[in-house]
DNA sequence: CTTGAAGTATACCGACCAGTCTAGTACTAT
DNA sequence: ATAGTACTAGACTGGTCGGTATACTTCAAG
């Protein structure tokens, strides 16, 4: 059917901007409703409660960051480590693009809802956490091909690309709280720095 | 007067730790009060209002840490660089026992208002940011007299700083999406390899 | 043409929200 | 003793919260 999924996809799409742009306890059910022109009823017909619709949403934002931010950055036809430095200009540039849109630069999406909800939802806390893994994973690949190639001298490979991911949080929660995209541009490439020696 | 400084300072220290173990905007005035045995018309002769509140927590965070965390590492008879790995282990303590007082690793509380409040409220936004720096600048300190010792060879002290805090950042909020501080313990002592050179 | 499911619309629920108001008590300075 | 101020108490307001209940429409299959 047409309209089911059209609905509920509206639904999403207007909820993921306003929990990305706003914040998820501050965004109301009723909000997302009048914005996406749809009716209460048809909400809960979709999504059985606000948490559903968060872990929804998480879920979309990770398919759509794979497919588009991380697909661009992590092609093999790069070296790996310069595969990390195109993921810093894509993020520098989609911080950017939502600043300039929305006024206010709004961070990852799988970092706010962690920051948020990690003590009082654990089952929002649990699915943020399995979309920054399966981010994270492709840096990971990346390092180990970079220590294959001979890029990168050898280091706990795993301990690493989580490194690298956790600097790039950290950098883009910097932004956020200066509300400058700059600073990513600045401050991001330094993640080919980061090195987690072997544990012995 | 003591009963003055008795009761704000109550109110002040019971939502700090409410706002710290879950969120800004999910515990209500009413809450503190209950739990700080404190009337409604007792909180609202101290503070105006809720933001006011959050801006007082935030700033006695940030003295509080500075006068123990940041005092412990940061203290001028260690090397620079090792204050740096004192410091992540301070964090790693902090977080743990926090984690295990109240079940689950609260994360940066700076961090946690900007991720959560920045894009709504630009006086909270403005205030983490000022907590931030004044944590950060001690690692500007750090970084300083180890270019000066030698230590490290000559970079961007100001953004390497940064880069450093904000890497500590995001391993707090790794460490807080999985709720697990012994990440930090395993990814923090690499804070000492990140480095931004000198822009040319 | 009928039946039943999918989807929509809206009134409504009790709980809670930040904040106000009024009436009070306790203490201080004169 | 009195006046004024600092502080406390808690009922109350208008509004919002997530979620429910019920009645309706649309549409496809038999």
């Amino acid at each position: 059917m047409n309209r089911t999924s059209d609905t509920r996809q509206h639904i999403l799409d207007t909820a993921a901007t306003l929990f990305h742009t706003q914040s998820f306890s501050d965004v109301g059910i009723a909000t997302i409703c009048k914005q996406a022109d749809v009716s209460k009823g048809s909400f809960f017909h979709f999504f059985p409660s606000k948490q559903a619709l968060g872990v929804a949403v998480l879920e979309q934002f990770r398919e759509k960051i794979n497919e588009t931010l991380v697909a661009r950055a992590f092609s093999s036809q790069y070296p790996p480590m310069e595969r990390l430095l195109r993921f810093v200009e894509e993020l520098y540039m989609f911080q950017r693009e939502q600043a300039k849109e929305h006024g206010h630069l709004p961070g990852c999406p799988f970092g706010n809802i962690v920051m948020e909800q990690a003590t009082q939802d654990e089952i929002l806390r649990k699915k943020a956490d399995g979309c920054i893994r399966s981010i994270a994973n492709h840096i990971r690949t990346a390092v180990s091909d970079a220590v294959q190639s001979g890029e990168l001298a050898p280091l706990d490979e795993e301990a690493t690309a989580e490194a690298m991911f956790g600097y790039l949080e950290g950098v883009q929660l910097m932004a956020k709280a200066r509300n400058d995209a700059e600073l990513i541009r600045r401050l991001g490439p330094a993640v080919a720095t980061i090195r987690v020696p072997q544990q012995t």
